[in-house]
RNA sequence: GGCGACGUGGCCAAGUGGUAAGGCAGAGGCCUGCAAAGCCUUUACCCCCGGUUCGAAUCCGGGCGUCGCCUCCA
């Protein structure tokens, strides 16, 4: 049973499917008027892994994610860069979705943008207005906030509270607009200034609020009620709030069943912003970051706490992934090595614990499911494996493998890589590409110049080299030996020694 | 001012009643020609003060501190 924290509740749940086996996200996507920051993507790759356990948990999962591709901000933007707000649009839509490729964050399922689903959105707005929920002001549609007897359950707010805050707020400035009936009340359909895009509907020329675009696009590709309802802990007030009382307020029950939110990440304990100068765009981190780094930080953090990033934090999340593949890299040769000299150093070492490793690694395998069905736990869950890992490499390092181990060390290996795949961290393919660029041209070069190899084949050209510095470790000419290994080093293979011999990495 | 979250070893971070996972960093040791990797050992009055309980990091009250939201924000 997964269970999962659920905002409006304010407790962990159990989740249960609105359909069994079933399970539908909403995830609130971006608007774009720029490339996202590193804030933005904690949440999409949170809910990236949510959706991949969900997934791996053996559920159906549908995975909406919307695009904003009319904002105040995406007009402002185009303002200021003389284009049009559909080029503006377009291009960040694009970049987005690189981005998330990048990052990578999976495609969801569907990914409707604002600007195409006008229709669902003017037919959801009369609904609201048909059913005294709404109402318009010269072009203007707003929603009557006190017309819903739940607004400010999910966050928590208090609307008598938060009149009074208004009050005051009026007093100073400030945009309150006067046409409004009721302070509180928000705009979902905005009437057309001149330049402006615009679509038709019943209150004339304009476009929509942005509240109401998620209201409408979830309903239509969800259906509802539907299961979860996730995006950052920013957008609980008033987006969610304001979505909830849409679609709930027309009088079709429950909207989102559960709401999940993920917390805010912050730069050198600051909220990031512009003006502080710690602005961080995705797409500048991954420039210089491998993106399982990225994934990896995020991971030793419960998605719903505060996240602190900072390039030690990266530099640190880095070097724990490589003990990682160091343990899996490190498996694989031991399994390697048991195929290809099956008894060099027996009797020197005691057997492998067979027992011992398969009864570990089922035991990895059902922790780990108690830590991600907790709330998606994925920081004790990268505890459990680590914690998993470390044992491992003494029972490698303190046993005599055989070739009659390795189909249980396959076994071991397999769940690894699975576990970690749920994390959306495939460590296969990490040290293949570790290793791809393995050999280069140089290579013949050195194996002539050191070995007086004259053959075509790279990796023969390598076996030929570590031969040679075999040789000199045997005469302890240890400055052969050295250079030889510097020499590699230096066309980025590394080598290390072994008691079961030397690898190249 | 209102609402909410958080405060665990040098840093980060799990852990909601039974004397504290894991990662990073430091120190010492083992292994090794060296290096690399790995292993072992090592540092916790769980912010403070009360209370509940046989027993609390975990529950309750108070205090101090940090942060978020309350306007666009993932």
């Amino acid at each position: 049973m997964i269970r999962i924290y659920d905002t409006k509740q304010r407790k962990k749940v159990d989740f249960e499917a609105v359909e069994k086996g079933k399970v539908g996200i909403y995830v609130c996507g971006p608007t774009v008027y720029n490339y996202i920051h590193i804030g933005n993507a904690r949440t999409f790759i949170s809910f990236d892994i949510i959706r991949r356990y969900f997934a791996w948990r053996g559920f159906e999962v549908t995975f909406v994610q919307n695009i904003t591709d009319v904002d105040d901000k995406i007009i402002a933007k185009a303002e200021e860069e003389g284009c049009s707000a559909a080029e503006v649009a377009q291009d960040y839509t694009q970049a987005f979705i690189a981005d998330m490729h990048a990052a990578g964050v999976g495609d969801p399922d569907i990914r409707p943008k604002a600007t195409e689903e006008i229709e669902s959105m003017v037919a959801l707005i009369q609904e609201l207005i048909d059913a005294g929920h709404a109402y318009e002001v010269s072009g203007d549609v707003y929603f009557a906030v006190r017309s819903f007897d739940e607004y400010g359950q999910l966050s928590g707010r208090n609307v008598d509270e938060m009149e009074s805050g208004h009050r005051e707020l009026r007093a100073q400035d400030c945009g309150i607009d006067a046409r409004k009936c009721d302070p509180l009340d928000f705009a979902v359909w905005k009437a057309a200034k001149p330049g402006e895009p615009s679509w038709e509907s019943p209150w004339g020329q304009g476009r929509p609020g942005w509240h109401i675009e998620c209201s409408a696009m979830s309903r239509k590709y969800l259906g509802l009620p539907f299961d979860i309802h996730g995006g950052g802990a920013d957008l609980v007030f008033p987006h969610h709030e304001n979505e909830r009382a849409q679609s709930e307020a027309v009088g079709e029950g429950t909207f989102a069943r559960y709401w999940m939110h993920g917390g805010m990440l912050q730069v050198n304990a600051e909220k990031m912003s512009k003006s502080l100068g710690n602005f961080k765009l995705l797409r500048d981190v991954l420039e210089v970051t491998d993106s399982l780094v990225l994934r990896m930080l995020m991971l030793q953090t419960h998605y719903r706490s505060p996240l602190d990033f900072s390039d030690e934090r990266l530099s640190e999340a880095e070097t724990a992934l490589g003990r990682m593949v160091n343990a899996l890299t490190n498996l694989e040769w031991v399994m390697k090595n048991a195929a290809e000299n099956a008894d060099a150093d027996a009797g020197v070492l005691p057997p492998l614990d067979k027992i011992l490793v398969e009864e570990q690694t089922r035991e990895l395998y059902r922790a780990f499911v108690v830590a991600m069905d907790d709330d998606i736990n994925t920081a004790e869950a990268l505890g459990v494996i680590f914690g998993f890992v470390g044992n491992l490499n003494t029972w490698l390092a303190g046993a005599h493998v055989t070739q009659g181990d390795v189909a249980i060390l396959a076994n071991t290996r397999r769940v690894l890589l699975e576990l970690m795949g749920v994390f959306g961290i495939d460590l296969a393919d990490k040290i293949a590409q570790d290793s791809s660029s393995n050999l280069p041209d140089e290579v013949l070069i050195l194996a002539q110049d050191i070995a007086g190899f004259d053959g075509q084949d790279k990796s023969e050209a390598v076996k030929a080299l570590l031969a040679c510095r075999e040789t000199a470790r045997a005469t302890k000419d240890w400055a052969a030996a050295d250079s030889v290994r510097d020499g590699l080093l230096a066309l980025g293979l590394k080598i290390e020694d072994t008691p079961q011999g030397t690898r190249v990495l």
